[in-house]
DNA sequence: CTGTTAGCGCGTTCAC
DNA sequence: GTGAACGCGCTAACAG
């Protein structure tokens, strides 16, 4: 059995008190009492209860996260941006995966409750009213990251993607490129951000005078960029396309893989650029033009907003929603068709 | 502030005990005093305080992991294992990543023994004899995860290096590859799970018959592969290696992309070879053949293993090591030669 | 400066 | 079957 505060009390002949006052540094102690309980304390070994503490002064310094999928690569990188920025306050990460199942979250947000966690961060793609409204009902702060859904029932941590999809646009038009298609994620459309993002495309091309068109993707694998690919090999060969703007990065890499096994060049007949900035975008040939969503400061200022909720419970209602900026990566998979003027 | 045992004990004009008794079904109550128990529960949407629980039960439900770093994606994959296991037994996990720091590890021992968690699991690349040896002290049951080392002090859970390699330089050779040379990081040489691999890849030589060769790589960048080759260039234009066995997925992609680079065809001019069986290994062109090392069970395995040292902590104090077994997926990386005879 | 006391919320004797 | 009382390990008044 560990030792407790009692035992160093003991063997530093003092009360519990005056040992818990030394450990606290709460309230002013005799040199000498402070001597004998550090002493004792280290010879004791001894480490305070944090589970007793937090008994008493409703404090358990520990944020509840809620994430989608922890095996998710955005996931992950969020993640690190709270574990990181909660070290630094001296907070716990407690864990847990709902797999996008809504109920799973609000059995997730009754347990994490019961643990008395002091804030809560949810990391996931959907967007589950109920649990917000369960986590207000328990009046347990919390901030939402999603990168698709914008929400109104708590602040929100996110980027501005229309603004990144707009940059992104103007800048393949500022390549020389006029016909240039956007590939969106159809299971996505109108529920999602990826409006924002389809917004901020056409915005750009109206802007510069052209005309946008939209290509849509069931989902994110390779059959189904093959899907894409035969639905519109035709124009793709045609050359309708000069460059195709995908929503997603891990899109745009299965349909350059589908284009090439069909025997096209990338980027000689088709230039790519996605959204996401993915290790796999650096790592892939050509090397994929992206917009780089910036993962690990997502997580460290939504953490740091939880921080300040904590803080002053009562005046911070603000239910903001908080936009980070994103950059664009200008690398090989998007030819400048100017030089060919 | 949320209701407690007390309320509950009122609104149902019973006492505390008998509460306690209905909730945790410990000891019989009559149907009538449960009845109004359970409907005071439900009006006062009453929750056991786990931290008032864990107080007197010394049971906290929680499992600490520390993890080298969560963005690591062979780390986020394991967690997945351990997290959903975890859960079935009704365990919470405390997360924290030590970025390789032995020091931060241990701070995170001592963080993690105060918050009582009941047993602790370690995915590190590093190996921290001194954590293990102060868990080993604080008596709180711990399991190691670790792609490298072997470790004597804890049960560890991994996989059985040396015969997967074999079987991949086994398979090497049934596809008609005489000349393999097989690709280590120098950095982790000796110290580390890489000289097993490195031996099971020697050994399967052998015994064909083969002269075994090692090429070493300082780390994992584009740059060290760009290195690697200008190093043995020659070696590579003159044909002295028909594939190239990376222990390491990435390596093998960064390999294929350099030499791509320097105007070599893949696989036609050098087939390649893999070990871990990352997602990047499968969308790559050509997709890698590899060793698919199976991180969702190694964490699932190595908490459960976990679970099980919490239970009989006394009986099983056998510190095992549990391999696990590995897949060789053969994909278009590797061209059979047998076809061209 | 210090010790005594009263809880925090709950599980668990031990009498009734 | 049930309730009173104690204690888990600790902090926070409260007197002194």
């Amino acid at each position: 059995m560990a030792s407790t505060i009692k035992d160093v009390a003991k063997m530093a002949d003092v009360s519990i008190s005056t040992v818990s006052r030394v450990i606290n540094d709460s309230k002013p102690v005799s040199p000498e009492a402070r001597r004998r309980v550090l002493h004792a304390i280290s010879v004791l070994d001894y480490k305070p209860n944090e589970v007793a503490r937090s008994l008493v002064t409703k404090k358990s310094n520990i944020i509840g996260v809620i994430v989608s999928d922890i095996g998710n690569q955005y996931v992950s990188q969020v993640l690190r941006g709270v574990e990181e920025i909660g070290r630094m306050y001296n907070y716990d990460i407690l864990l847990s995966s709902s797999y996008d199942d809504p109920e799973v979250e609000i059995k997730f947000a009754n347990l994490f409750s019961q643990k008395q966690v002091e804030g809560i961060i949810i990391i996931s793609e959907i967007l589950n009213q109920k649990l917000l409204y369960k986590l207000d009902e328990f009046k347990i702060p919390c901030v939402v990251i999603n990168r698709f859904y914008n929400v109104d029932e708590a602040p929100t941590v996110t980027i501005n993607n229309k603004a990144a999809s707009y940059n992104m646009t103007d800048y393949l038009i500022n390549m020389g490129h006029k016909s240039i298609g956007y590939v969106a994620m159809r299971k996505d459309m109108d529920r999602t951000n990826e409006k924002y993002k389809i917004r901020g495309y056409r915005d750009a091309m109206r802007a510069a005078g052209l005309k946008p068109s939209t290509l849509y993707c069931e989902g994110l694998t390779e059959a189904d960029a093959l899907e894409l690919f035969e639905e519109h090999e035709d124009d793709f060969r045609k050359g309708k396309y000069s460059v195709l703007f995908c929503s997603q990065d891990l899109m745009a890499v299965h349909l350059m893989n589908v284009m090439r096994d069909h025997g096209m060049e990338i980027p000689e007949d088709m230039s790519f650029a996605g959204f996401g900035g993915s290790t796999l975008s650096d790592i892939y040939r050509p090397k994929l033009t992206t917009v780089k969503e910036p993962y690990y400061d997502i997580g460290a200022v939504a953490i740091r907003k939880l921080f300040k909720m904590l803080d002053k419970k009562n005046t911070d209602k603000s239910e903001e929603m908080i936009l980070l900026p994103v950059e664009i990566i200008k690398r090989q998979s998007v030819v400048d068709l100017n030089d060919k003027k």
